[in-house]
DNA sequence: TGTCAATTCAAACGTTCGATTCAAACACCT
DNA sequence: AGGTGTTTGAATCGAACGTTTGAATTGACA
């Protein structure tokens, strides 16, 4: 299918790029196809239809976002019987900003895609995106469960969708310069929100979070 | 321009629903004729052209959501010289899924339309988008810093960015009638993440933040 | 060098798009 | 009723869309 690096790589470049200045239903495959030097049948022969392309471009970056935040993720979870917070945090925050492999603006521009693809009732798009989604999140809880026991399960889908969130919309509205400093500031807010329910729940003297009053 | 309300607002309502189904671009003035059972050429003759309409249901409800911040947040400020930094929050947060005005969808399908909004490089619309944010936003940090004294406002402004992409993100995902207790839960979410800044920044002993109540 | 499969190319297909036109229908005022 | 300005209707425009086709080109192996 793929064989040759040249044409194909550089349609599904171009493609990404211009999918996230302009959408997927606004950038036609003439512009790709002009933008990556190559015919316009090229697109339906080595993808066979747009909606596929728009896929590859996807799977093409995502798959390793996630590959690489479950890989973090077991190894911070391998320390010790009680995995710090924070580095389950990284591991989910820290992988979005390392998409930037080669251009500095690959990452911004994918998390404009990631946004839009949110955004698109796209239905395959968005189906595929929610599913592969939702095994990750799915390891993630599980993590914060044993990091912070006791934590409300169904407040802590919320609080890793707000998360999620907060990630992909600054890392979209952001330049990438900053990527590094918002990361951080993301898994310190984070920690503290994620933690603030738990002291909420259980006001038992022991708690260990958050004792700093007065 | 606007005088009667029957074939205007239709063509509004009509466009709401699908562009937040469907998306901007991948909508045709012939789906939203059809849907408000209007003729095609209102749309021009009404608003002028297809982008002016994206606007024109854009800042319908946008300006009004923004509005009621403001009001909540100086009904928020106006009891003491110290206010509540829930309340501030919630100014920002509640007044979002007040937007379901009639159909309790509503508010779901526009935060749809808001990530579009976001996600999408349109340019005429992330420019008038982003200058209209920026400037409640502003209201909002300033606000924060006096119900928060000592805090970075640096950091304060990335903040305010993971409050909205969480609100904005959350919303458009969820449905809509777990939309107050979401609220809810992102309010304490923020709220513990903001303060956390703080008062890692001032550790000195008389840090009058985060007096766990309850 | 000849062969064959993989790839690229130019050209065209039918469809749908946003926009425009002009006449008919409507509402409103004197 | 007659005149005026506003709104809708049906038809049509050129342009751009995604897709398809079949011939030209390439490159590896016999």
């Amino acid at each position: 299918m793929t064989a040759t690096p040249a044409t194909c790589d550089r349609i599904l470049d171009a493609a990404e790029r211009l999918f996230a200045e302009e959408g997927f239903h606004a950038t036609s495959l003439r512009q790709i196809t002009q933008a990556a030097e190559a015919n316009l049948a090229a697109v339906n022969y080595h993808f066979g239809s747009k909606q596929a392309l728009i896929l590859a471009v996807f799977r093409r970056r995502l798959d390793a976002l996630n590959e690489a935040r479950l890989a973090r993720l077991d190894q911070a979870l391998a320390g010790s019987d009680q995995p710090d917070l924070e580095e389950i945090l990284e591991a989910l925050v820290v992988p979005a900003l390392a998409l930037t492999h080669g251009n500095a603006d690959d990452g911004h521009r994918f998390m404009r895609i990631l946004m839009r693809a949110f955004a698109d009732r796209d239905d395959h798009l968005h189906r595929a995106l929610s599913a592969e989604y939702a095994h990750v999140m799915r390891r993630f809880a599980s993590a914060i469960v044993i990091a912070l026991p006791g934590i409300d399960e169904l407040k802590l889908r919320r609080q890793l969708d707000f998360i999620v969130g907060a990630l992909t919309h600054t890392m979209a509205e952001s330049c990438s310069k900053d990527a590094r400093a918002i990361a951080d500031d993301l898994v310190q807010f984070a920690a503290a929100g994620l933690r603030s329910s738990v002291s909420v729940q259980k006001p038992d003297g022991a708690s260990r979070t958050l004792e700093i009053h007065s």
